[in-house]
This record gives C-alpha cells, structure tokens and sequence, in this order.
DNA sequence: GATTGTCTGATTGTCCGACAATTATGATGC
DNA sequence: GCATCATAATTGTCGGACAATCAGACAATC
C-alpha cells in the first residue's frame, strides 16, 4: 500500500515567488524588465506588501532580481557567473569537497575547456588571454595579485571556451582552489615561473587553434598544480574552503 | 588616481543574512541546528522581525536553511544536490545553453564520473545499480518511469564516485538533458535496447573495478545520445529548458 | 500500554498602518 | 537643449495585531 503524499500548503510569499519565477523562466519576464513596484505587485496578487517582499527577497538571492547600481528598482536578470559559481562553492565548502575532489575535477573539465576555447576562440579573447599573460609575468607583482591574475585567466579560458555549462562548471573550481594557489606562490620559488611557463603554451596553442595542445598543457598545468599543493606540504584531503 | 568605490550601505536585511551565512559558513551553526525563533532573532540583532523574515527568506532560498517535515521551525542544512542542480539548470537555461552545450559537458564529464565510480564504489552502490539497471531493462516501463530510471542511474554514479564536485556537477547535466532523452525514447525504438546494453556494460565495468572499461563505455554512452538527439529530428542548437 | 482527544502556550504567516530616507519625476529657469 | 530644484513615489524599517497551527503536556479510552 503506497504511503500518502504530505498535502502542500505552500505559504504566500513562495507561492508568490514561484509565480514570479515561472514568469521569468518562460520569458514572460524578458531580462532587463523593471519589475512593478512593491505596492503594485501587492494589489496584483492581492496580498500584503510584507508577503511581496519576503517573496522578493527569495529571487533576489536566486540571482534572478537584481538592483541597478544604487537605484531602488528591481530589474529582472539572468544569475550571473560569479554569483551562481558562488553559491555552489557554497555548497562544496559545505559538503566538505577536499582539495583532491576539487583537483580531480579541475584535471577532467579545464583540458576540455581549453580545447574548445582554442578551437572557438576569437581575436577579443585573444587579446584578453596575451594582456593576462604579460601581466603575470612581471616579477614584482605581488601574490595577491598575481593569484587573481591566474583566476582571471582560467576565467577568460571559460568565456572563449563559447560554452556557458564550461563557464559556470569553472567559475567554483577557480573559486576553491584560489586560496590554495595562494599558498603555493606564496611558499614555492619556482612556482610562478612553471606557471609562465604553461600559460604561454596555452597562449600559443589557442592561437594556432590547436585544441589538442591546449589539452595537452592544460593537462600538464593542472598536474603542476597539484606537486604544488603538494610540496607546500599541503594534503591532497585538506578540505578546501575551511579558513575562508 | 583609482575612483572612489560606491560606499556600501546594505539594507539590514541584507547584513542580517550575511552574518547568519558566514555562521553557517564557518560552522559556528552545525547542520541540523535549529534556528532561534524570529522574535529572539529580532530581539538579538535589534531589528523588527519583518527584517529577519527578509534576511531568512534569503537563506532559505539559497538552501542553507531548511523546515523539517510540516514542522515551523527553521534548520541549519546544506544545501541538497537537487536544489543546487536547480539553481544551476536555471542559470543555464536562462543563459540560453543549447543542447550542444550541455552535450560537450556531459562528454568530458560522465566518462570521468564512470572511472571514478568504477575504482570507488562500495557494495551498497552496486546494488542500487544492478537495480536500476534491471528495472529498466522491463520493456513494459512508460517512457516517463524509463526517464526517470536513467536519471537515477546517473545520479547513482554520482554518488559512487564518492567526489561531490562531480556529484554537483552532474545533477544539472542529468536535469537538462531528462527532456529530450524523453523525446528520444519516445520517438527512436531502438534507443532503449542502446540503454540497456550501455548500462549493463557500465555495471559490468565498475563492478570489476576497471575504471578505464567504464570511462570508454559511458564515452559511447554519450556519443549514443547525441546521435540519437539528432535521428529523432533535433538540431545540436535547440535551447536546452525552452520546453519548460 | 498504546492510541486518541483536549488543552495551553509558543511560533509562524499574514495583515495593517506608519514614517524617514532616498530616488524618480516633472516644472522651472537659463 | 540642459542644469536646478521642488514634489511625488518608492523602499527600508518599524510597531503592533491576529488567526492558524504546531509542540508538548495531560487526560480519557480501548
């Protein structure tokens, strides 16, 4: 005998918002769209401004509401990267993902993106890629500064790679594993160089188009990466995420 | 001369909701604790409980908070695979992700997942697959149960290959493609047979703890469905959610 | 003893009304 | 046309209110 289904008395405010978000997904709600105001929607649904809000409040943190630069209004918008790859890095660091999941992942999925970005790449993304590189090859930067750039680098791999699941894949993996890329530059002499080293050859193969060397270097990029961690006498099962 | 920043004066709800969510983040609230009560909540920070409702609403949808079975009261959680995968399939599909997208994605990372569920599983895992696996193989089963039954292998692989990077990265894969493996099976006869001599060969192949068998298998695995994705009449561009 | 009914207090969901601070809007002057 | 300013509209936050319902205690029933 099957069991009985819990009845769903769903209160307002996610009835409310679930609407609203069925409105956006189908395009009803076309992004940039100023939403009505509060006291508008409120007659609307006709229910109590303080329900709109909290419903508000729901979509908001979703990605889906977004706030223009200081204004009041609420502006229907798609969730962007940062703010999606955030939230799974979230739930990772959550989930207790140790640096070893996180590398594993990064050896499957950054190859692939590499390789789409150097068969799909265009002068823009080019020009972007050969800016970073200079960029980190100063010796004088300092770490921070030299870990963001590497972040921005992975990034921009993840936006020629002209695939937005390669996109959002990447954004968390950069996220984790920053703070650890940190420590080894800051520990390892020769860790900046091996990186100079692999970003120019990714540079130079995604410039000749050539995804299958872009593989190749990106591969041997991400096993760098983990020596690193390594010989900074970090373990493979630190879990990432504990000290931010 | 840098510009000067914006300076942040966020709404209470706002920074409420970010000092509860670095207390979940740093584990000073534990999974599983319950929450105060909105008005000792209100009475702590020293706002009005419509702010708290605000801030919470805010945790809630991200799913860091969570009500336990009918119950009123609001728990610490983790954010659950499913919710998260959400999220994720929501942000693709608004960014407009074609199926070819999310193909390339699930080419790099399903054989991936396989190897690694292959040199991991645990015994439980095998039997959860054998199961699926048997059930699908009853040729009676409508096409939504059939659907269903190929999620849950996959996520099953997920869960095997005991990394929850990919089991996060596969959850929106498998909730983007179930559609049109639905119009697969509903308008390709053959493609069920395909199903299950994949599957049974991935059983197989991880069940002998051959991580190099299982990565090839589910490789032809997802070359299979591309081809069957293009025989039942669909371009490699058609945006993926559209239908939903 | 286990289940069911009843009471009581606490808590959530929702509403109403209010007001200061800030933003949008429209009129005004150049 | 463009800058300036007064005015209206909107958000953020507050206080209080009340019905619904949930948790726990206790009594009644089988």
């Amino acid at each position: 005998m099957p069991e009985f289904q819990p009845l769903e008395h769903a209160p307002a405010y996610r009835r409310l918002s679930a609407a609203l978000r069925s409105r956006i997904l189908d395009r009803r709600l076309k992004d940039g769209d100023a939403l009505p105001t509060e006291t508008e929607l409120a007659r609307q649904f006709a229910v109590n401004r303080s329900t709109v809000r909290e419903a508000l409040r729901n979509l908001e943190s979703a990605g889906l509401l977004r706030r223009r630069g200081g204004g009041k209004k609420l502006y229907v918008s798609r969730p962007t990267v940062a703010a999606v790859g955030g939230g799974l890095r979230e739930a990772l660091t959550l989930h207790d993902a140790r640096f070893g999941d996180v590398w594993e992942a990064l050896r499957v999925v950054e190859p692939a993106i590499a390789a789409a970005a150097a068969e799909r790449r265009d002068e823009a993304a080019l020009v972007e890629l050969d800016d970073l590189v200079r960029g980190f090859g100063q010796p004088t930067l300092p770490a921070i500064e030299a870990v963001a750039l590497v972040g921005r680098f992975f990034r921009a791999l993840g936006r020629a790679s002209g695939n937005p699941v390669f996109l959002l894949a990447n954004e968390p993996l950069v996220q984790l594993v920053e703070p650890s890329l940190a420590i080894i530059i800051d520990r390892l002499p020769q860790a900046r160089r091996r990186i100079v080293v692999a970003q120019r050859a990714l540079l130079a193969a995604i410039g000749d188009q050539d995804g299958e060397a872009a593989s190749a270097w990106m591969r041997r990029h991400i096993e760098d990466f983990r020596r690193g961690f390594e010989q900074a006498g970090l373990p493979m099962e630190t879990v990432v995420g504990a000290g931010s």
